[in-house]
DNA sequence: TTAATTCTATACTGATCGGTACAGAATATC
DNA sequence: GATATTCTGTACCGATCAGTATAGAATTAA
C-alpha cells in the first residue's frame, strides 16, 4: 500500500528539468541533480530508475509544454498570429521568464547525436511533433497543402536557429527583430 | 634541436577535430581522442598542452575552414550565388561528404553554454565572423546597410536552423527544399 | 661504441562518475 | 506499545575521467 511520499515528485522533476535544461544531460551529474531536487540517492532510484530514465521524462515534459505553449496561443487568437506568439514567447521568454537556455529539445539533439541516438531521435520527434503544429496552422490559415509543408519545415528551421541564438546570448530586441523579419518574408509571399 | 616529430601533428589535428565534430567536447574521451590521433598520452600533453586547448585549436580550424568555403564560392560567384552556393555546400554536404554532423560551431554553443562558457563564448564569435562575411555578400549584393544588416541576422539564423536539421537527420532533398524556400523569399524581398 | 638528448609507452594519481547495498529512521497497522 | 513495512541517508562499488611521473626506447652527436 502506497504512503505519501515525503518529497513532491512533480516538484523535484521540474527541479530536475530545470537543471538538464540548463547543463545539458551529460555535464548535469546526478549529485548536482539529487541537490537540485532535494532528494536522497536512494529515493532518487526507486521512484525515477535512473539518470537516463528522468531525462526522457523531462525531455516528455518539455516537449508537452512547449506545444501546450502554442495551442494556448491558437485558443485566443488568428493561426498565424498565434505563430507568432509563439516564437515570441518561446524565444524571448515573457513575463520576466529564463530565455537564455534555448529550446531542450534542440540542445539536446545536438548534445547526444552520436553519443545517444535513442535520445537524440526522441527529442527529433518531438521536434517533429511541433512542425506538425506549425503546418496546422498554416493550413488553418488557408495556404495550400504544399504550401504548408514547405512553410511549416521553414519554421522549423526558424525555431531551431532562433533557439541557438538564445544561447549565444543575442539580444532580445535583435531576436525580436528576427521574428519580424521572418514574418515579414512570409506574409509577403502568402 | 627539434627533431623530426614521428606523427603528423596537422593530421592528428584532423582527426580530433573529427572526433570532436562527432561526439562533441565532453563526449569524446582523451583515450578515444588518443586512439584517433594515433599518438600516446605523453606526445599528446607535450605536443597540445591539455583536452581543452585542443578543442580550442579544432574550433579555430573549422571556424577558418568554414569561412573559407564561403570566400572561395564568392570568388567564382555573384554575391547571392555565393551565399546559396555555400549553404548548399555545407548543409547538404557536397563531394560526398558527410554532412549529417551539423556545424561544430552552433554544437559548440549549445553544448557548452553553461558548462564552459569560455568555449562556447569563443564559438559564438566564430560564428559572428560567419555573419559579418554574409552581411559583406548583401551588401555587395546592393542591399542598403540596414537591409542588409537584418538579412544577416535572419541568414544566420537560417544557417543554425539548417545546421541543426543535419543532425535531425532531415534528408538532403529536405535540406535542399529548405534553401530554395528561403532564397525565394529573400529573393522577392529584393 | 658511448654519451647526451628527445621522444614515447605505460603505470599511476586523485577525483568523480552512475549505480548499489544496507543499516537505521519514520510510518502504518495492530 | 510492539511489530511489520516503507522509505531515506550514506558508505561503498567498479569504472572511467583528465592529467602526471617515470622508465626505457629511439635518435643524434661524438
Amino acid at each position: 500500500m502506497a504512503r505519501t511520499l515525503e518529497f513532491n515528485q512533480t516538484e523535484a522533476l521540474n527541479k530536475a528539468l530545470a537543471l538538464f535544461w540548463c547543463k545539458g544531460y551529460q555535464a548535469a551529474s546526478l549529485s548536482q541533480l539529487l541537490q537540485a531536487m532535494e532528494i536522497g540517492r536512494s529515493s532518487f532510484y526507486a521512484t525515477f530508475g535512473d539518470k537516463r530514465s528522468l531525462y526522457l521524462e523531462c525531455l516528455g515534459i518539455f516537449g508537452k509544454r512547449t506545444k501546450d505553449i502554442l495551442l494556448r496561443a491558437r485558443k485566443d487568437n488568428p493561426p498565424l498570429d498565434a505563430l507568432r506568439n509563439f516564437f515570441e514567447y518561446t524565444a524571448t521568454g515573457q513575463r520576466g521568464q529564463r530565455s537564455e537556455l534555448g529550446c531542450m529539445l534542440v540542445n539536446t539533439v545536438l548534445e547526444l547525436a552520436g553519443v545517444d541516438d535513442d535520445l537524440s531521435a526522441r527529442a527529433s520527434g518531438l521536434l517533429a511533433e511541433m512542425q506538425s503544429e506549425f503546418e496546422r496552422c498554416l493550413l488553418d490559415a488557408g495556404l495550400a497543402p504544399k504550401r504548408a509543408a514547405e512553410f511549416a519545415s521553414f519554421l522549423m528551421l526558424f525555431n531551431e536557429g532562433i533557439r541557438v541564438s538564445s544561447r549565444r546570448k543575442v539580444s532580445r530586441d535583435q531576436q525580436l527583430s528576427d521574428i519580424d523579419t521572418t514574418f515579414r518574408l512570409i506574409g509577403s509571399a502568402i
